[in-house]
DNA sequence: CAGTATTATGATAGCGGTACCAATAAAATC
DNA sequence: GATTTTATTGGTACCGCTATCATAATACTG
């Protein structure tokens, strides 16, 4: 009759349903359950139907955390951010998601902050999640925190950048080419007084320098900078604007870390009624989604971050499932877009 | 001498460092190590010490999968955005993760698609990682997916809007007010010609037409509407504008559901020389960083995103932790922002 | 100083799954 | 028909950590 279990269940438990309840209404072993969810092929097809008949009726959603800890796989990828909202990152982020989540994968948002401590806490949350790899927006300085990452043994794929010592792969670009072929796009459009507006971003100040120096290179003397440092608003463009002028009032090109600044510098110009592209040039870097449909439309420097997402999740879920990767490093390059303002 | 210990471990393991191996090392039991480092009250001063030199010096990651299990709970916290980057909904993920994140919690990022299927697999996924709450950007329309979340009893925050029949939390505003305010808001200011452009989504639905039906209050005749569909992009603002013209020739004051948009329909009143504010007058919503900084500056409505973020977060914190909650519903409003094209 | 309250530590048994091995039934082979 | 192979299913022991109870050591009470 009445089943009288001796249950002294000591532990409460979640009081979710489980594999167990499962199992037991669709009379199997709970790894016969186990088997027709995950393994579908290896159970017979009677089985197969009872237990997915009971996983409806009872509404069983698997515990991804008793999976994980039991398979040491969590189907958990890390992605780490820099803490400002960049939309340039979104589309990367957004694309690394899609990809991740057609797989199986579930995608933990981090982000990077400048605080060392902060940065090793973000870690060490990551690591204890033990995530089936680690994407990072950028490079990973050397330090405890690479250190650390290196013998965690997860599979990691840094991005945006390029460098001859990744920690493991890598999806990026050149910043010092991007500056170097931006001055000679310029160049090329007979422009011969320049100036340089960036934040204070270690790969913003490398595409700078290489624009300075291909600038030098083609003896056109000096190159007129101004450092915004963490303002990254369209009002500071302006006000960069302002002090080029005084300082170098021939300037007749500027290049811009961000789309965001170049835009300040471009409405300055404009308040100032100054023609656009013959009194001065101005290019971005970045292509936000609207700088193609302004007046003047916005030259700049085009990442393909979608792809970057999409190729670091393929990287990662290859490597989680053991599958061999043929490319660790890849370069996509860039392409500068031209429009009205150069 | 040598521990010749007859281990025939039978499974793998991940192979990294545990508990165990620390609490060996210290020279103590397993469960005292946990307890250094999660109650480092309730342990001993020489065995904190020796515990936490120990972790030092093995360099241990606790499992977050291993402890959520025993203990369910998961500090880990499930947010829903919209498939689309929309930088407006950014400013909040970063502060609830920030928050977040200063609390010992992680974030899951989840992309809600327009597809039902993959909106059921969403959700289950997200269940199945048993997190300890999840916020969502919006308001779950019924169905069988808010059937689910109600039934898993995990805290749940909806937010960016209001509703009578919350599943439990909610923090937001009226877009039916921002939609009338809006209206009263450009008739005080003496325009009388209205027409608005819309993006085909919920809530900018509800705000025009509280817009139109405000308008229709006070006499003022009909309003043109524009729907761009999904097509948000600046270049579509433009074009809605030449619509608009050809229709509506004595339009003076164009509402528009997002920045971008109203930035499109600025953009081609500048270049067909119409006087901003005097012949045309434009208003936004989202308030996005650089509207702020044009030449013409943007009229529009601002949502405190990082407060909704940063609620959200400590409301879905309290709830984890049991502690009570006393507002589980925030109207957090909204402001317009008058600035020079209105 | 007996007796009780408090503090510090440990032993045990799970949390909810899956890896690994064993067993059985059915099909294939000679 | 006996033996081998293959296809299914089940039993058991964990994954790495913590809740719960038990115990030993210490402090407090009058």
């Amino acid at each position: 009759m009445s089943e009288t279990e001796k249950l002294k269940r000591t532990r409460k438990g979640s009081g979710a349903i489980t594999l167990r309840d499962v199992a037991k209404l669709a009379g199997v072993a709970p790894i016969t359950a186990s088997r027709a969810l995950n393994t579908p092929t290896s159970v017979s097809s009677t089985v197969l139907k009872r237990v997915l008949d009971a996983v409806e009726k009872m509404g069983y959603v698997p515990n991804r955390m008793a999976g994980g800890l039991a398979s040491s796989k969590s189907r958990l990828i890390a992605a780490v951010v820099p803490s400002t909202v960049v939309s340039v990152f979104m589309t990367t982020i957004e694309a690394l998601n899609a990809t991740l989540f057609d797989a199986g994968y579930q995608l933990m948002l981090g982000q990077s902050s400048y605080s060392v401590d902060r940065e090793a806490a973000l870690l060490e949350a990551i690591i204890g999640r033990r995530p089936d790899g680690i994407f990072i927006t950028g490079i990973m300085s050397p330090g405890r925190g690479r250190t650390r990452l290196v013998s965690s043994g997860i599979p990691v794929v840094e991005s945006w950048d390029l460098t001859l010592t990744p920690i493991d792969m890598l999806i990026g670009f050149s910043h010092a080419d991007i500056g170097r072929d931006a001055a000679n796009y310029l160049i090329g459009k007979g422009y011969h007084r320049f100036a340089v507006v960036r934040a204070e971003d270690e790969r913003a100040r490398r595409r700078t320098a290489a624009f300075i120096e291909a600038v030098y290179a083609k003896g056109l003397g000096v190159v007129f900078e101004v450092d915004v440092g963490a303002q990254r608003s369209l009002m500071r463009g302006r006000s960069a604007l302002i002090e080029i002028l005084q300082k170098l009032p021939t300037v007749d090109a500027v290049f811009c870390s961000s789309d965001l600044l170049a835009l300040g510098v471009l409405t300055e110009a404009r308040a100032r009624k100054m023609a656009i592209p013959d009194d001065l040039a101005v290019m971005g870097f970045g292509d936000v989604p609207f700088v193609s449909d302004m007046v003047p439309s916005l030259t700049t420097v085009r990442i393909n971050g979608e792809q970057i997402g999409a190729m670091a999740a393929q990287l990662l879920i290859d490597r989680s499932e053991k599958r061999s990767v043929a490319n660790t490093i890849v370069n996509v390059g860039y392409s500068i877009i031209e429009r009205e303002s150069t």
